[in-house]
Formats: structure tokens, C-alpha cells, sequence
DNA sequence: TTTTAAATATGACCATGGTCATTGATGACC
DNA sequence: GGTCATCAATGACCATGGTCATATTTAAAA
């Protein structure tokens, strides 16, 4: 920071303001209502200089989604759920990372709008390994490795398949969530979906098939 | 048909017509590439005309995935996998859809991105029993149930969670496949996972945990 | 047939995300 | 401290999705 030419500490500086400004207004009228006008005008910025730290409106969510799950992801080294089940501690860090994007509801919208926009467009793209996706996807890896070692899970399943599944629904659960309004299932309906997920939907009684 | 008044009969005549010129123009230079401007020119009319049939141009798709979606629905009712384990038919099922798809991978991935945009924005959903998404799950659930009777899945799962899992896998791999460009994982991605959701990610050997 | 009301078509217009040639600031080098 | 190449800031400009007051067409009434 000391050792930083006055151009890498003004740029630094534009950035962060860019950022905090945009946060303010999205708090304020939400990410749709925010016009990348507002953000310059009040970030006493022109309007291209925006384009020149973020290539698009909506790559600029995802930002928010990095710094939100920062705080988060603390959870998995947290030493409380040290003694849970595999389940138990996936079950638990799925639904408080839940819980933080309930928070702002309006924002983390966006942030699946705008997973979906960059499958098309990959300019958008963050980063790849800081990206939401993939570090969940990382995290509970982590845990069912964790879990297979404890014999808490199959040793027969591949992990990273099962990682992928489990991404899955909870990803899919929570734009289900954020589609209904309604505030309070979320958690429930997380829960009831990792419960099938291990206990499996095939009848393990029922001997007239194999494979 | 016959006792249409000239209204109605134009009224149908200029909405298939921009259903088929959009369609054509889509295929030419992709969904993103093509503008309202044309689509409107080439079908004769005025860009106004063209919102006082779809709301959106993004609310086109929809129509295009619902059409794509009755060819491939009629698979269910098919007798030639009648006698298929219900997991089979599932897969069988789920692979087919994704095969549709992948014929036009464009439009596909712009079916995806407005299916983000309208959580956002239930202005340009599509009527709720025909959107594409419903109907999925209702197919599935339909299948998990006769699976059920046959003692071929466990009676004692919530056979609507296990479809709406069932769903949440097939549509996040389907985007995971969108994405990677590559064209030969997706049927063989998608069975190991409904092995997986069959057979169950927890170690049932492991007595040392219940529920 | 003429009048009237309602449905439909129209395109000028707007808002906004994004581009790019030009201008200005910075710092390496002499 | 002056020169110049490089990097960043700028805002006029563009493309395009979407709106809306007005004009036109159709159906029904008189």
C-alpha cells in the first residue's frame, strides 16, 4: 500500500468508490432501479470510467456476491459444528448461507439473473476460483471427503458427483425460495431435500433390480 | 376457424408470423443477435405491433420452449419403455430433453437466461401450467409415483421433494453442460447422478447415526 | 349507408447500457 | 525540470428494447 504509485492508489480508490456507491443505491432502489448514470454522477466519475473497472452493470454483482460470501464460508472451519454429522454440517452451512443472501433478496436475484447471463456471455465472468460457484462447490466437497473418512459417508459414491448434486439443490431450492416470497421455507425445504439426498430415492428392499 | 371474424383470423395470422419470422431469424444469426427492428421488418410490421403481441422479446422464448417441449412430452406415454425400471425411464426421459436442447444450443441458453430474468420480473412468464418447468416436474412426479406402486422407489419419501430434486439436478447439470462447450457429457453426467439420487449419498452400514 | 365505439396498428420518442476517439494525468528517462 | 510514451478519464455518441399518443381498421348500431 506504502510502496503503490499515485496512479495504482487513485485507480484502488475509484474502484472501492464505484463499489460503495453502487451498494448505497442498490440498498436504496434496488439493482434494476439503479442506472449506471446515478452510480458516476454520484461517484463523481464520467460514465465511461465506469466501464473501465467493470465491463458491465451486472458483472458488478458479482462483487457482492464475493464479499457476502467471504464472511460465510468461515462456517466450515468453525470449530461449534466440529462434532456434527457430515449431514448436519452440510445441512447447516447450506441454510446460513441461505439466510445471508435472504438479506438482501432484491441483490441476490440479480446475482442468479446475472449467473445466468454469463453462461452466455463469459466476459462477465469472474474470476474462475473466486467465483460463488465453484468455491461452494469446493466447500462441500471438502465435507463429504471429510464425511467418507468418518464412514458418515458412502465410500462406494464419487464425491465430486455427489458435490455437484448437492450444489444443485440447493441452488435450484433457493431460486424456487426466491421466486415464491414466501420467507420461511427455505431452511425446511433445504433440510427435507439433503435428508433424501443421503437416505437415497430407490427401494433398497426391493431385490427384483439391479443396476 | 370458420366463424372467426377478420379480427380474430388477423390477429392470429400476425402472431404466427412473428412466432415464424423470429424463429428463422434466430436460427440465421442467434437469439442475442437478432433486434425487434428485424424481426418486425421482415415479418411487415410496425415495432409496436410487435409488444401488442409479446410483452417482451425475451417473453418469445417461452414459445419456443413450449413447442420444443410437446414433441418430447408424448416420450412418457411412449409403450416402448413401458417396461423399463422407473429409474431407467427417468434417465431414459431426462436425456431426451437434454438431446431436444442441444439441437439448438442458442436458443437453449437464452431459455435459460430469461428463466433467471422472469424470477426477477413475472411479467414475461409464461402462463404457470404451460411453462416448461411445471410441466418437468409434474412429469416427474407422475413417473416417481407409479415408481412407488411398483415398489420400485421408497414409499417413504415425499415423492414431490424427490421430484423436485430430481429437477434441481437435471437443470443445473443441463446449465454445467450449457456452459463447458462440450457436447458428449451431458447423457452420461446426468445417469450418474440419478444412480446417485437412487442409491443415496449416506453410508446406511454406519449405525453410529440415525436420523 | 352512415355513425359510433372498440380493437388494433403505427412509428416518433424515450431510457439506458455500452463504445470509442479524444483529452488529460502520470511517471520513466534524460 | 523537461520530454514523451503510456495509461486512465471523459462524454458525445450509438444501438436497441420498450412506451404511448395518435391514426387506422373493423364491428356493431342507428
Amino acid at each position: 500500500m506504502e510502496n503503490m504509485s499515485l496512479r495504482e492508489k487513485k485507480k484502488i480508490e475509484t474502484k472501492n468508490r464505484i463499489f460503495e456507491v453502487s451498494g448505497k443505491l442498490f440498498k436504496e432502489k434496488g439493482f434494476e432501479n439503479t442506472t449506471i448514470d446515478e452510480i458516476t454522477k454520484e461517484a463523481g466519475i464520467a460514465k465511461g470510467t465506469f466501464f473501465n473497472y467493470f465491463p458491465t452493470k451486472e458483472s458488478l454483482v458479482f462483487y457482492f456476491a464475493e464479499q457476502k460470501a467471504d464472511l460465510i464460508y468461515d462456517l466450515t472451519e468453525n470449530e461449534t459444528i466440529d462434532h456434527l454429522h457430515t449431514k448436519e454440517k452440510i445441512k447447516k452451512f447450506l441454510v446460513a448461507l441461505a439466510e445471508s443472501y435472504e438479506k438482501d433478496k432484491d441483490l441476490t436475484r440479480s446475482l442468479f439473473f446475472e449467473y445466468g447471463r454469463y453462461i452466455k456471455n463469459p466476459r462477465n465472468a469472474p474470476d474462475k476460483n473466486r467465483n460463488p460457484h465453484s468455491r461452494l462447490i469446493k466447500t462441500i466437497l471438502d465435507l463429504l471427503e471429510e464425511g467418507i473418512e468418518k464412514r458418515e459417508v458412502k465410500v462406494s459414491i464419487d464425491a465430486r458427483i455427489a458435490a455437484e448434486v448437492l450444489n444443485a439443490v440447493y441452488f435450484h431450492t433457493l431460486v424456487v425460495w426466491l421466486k415464491s416470497d414466501s420467507e420461511l421455507s427455505f431452511s425446511r425445504d433445504i433440510s427435507a431435500k439433503i435428508d433424501l439426498l443421503f437416505g437415497g430415492i430407490g427401494d433398497e428392499y426391493n431385490v427384483g433390480y439391479r443396476s
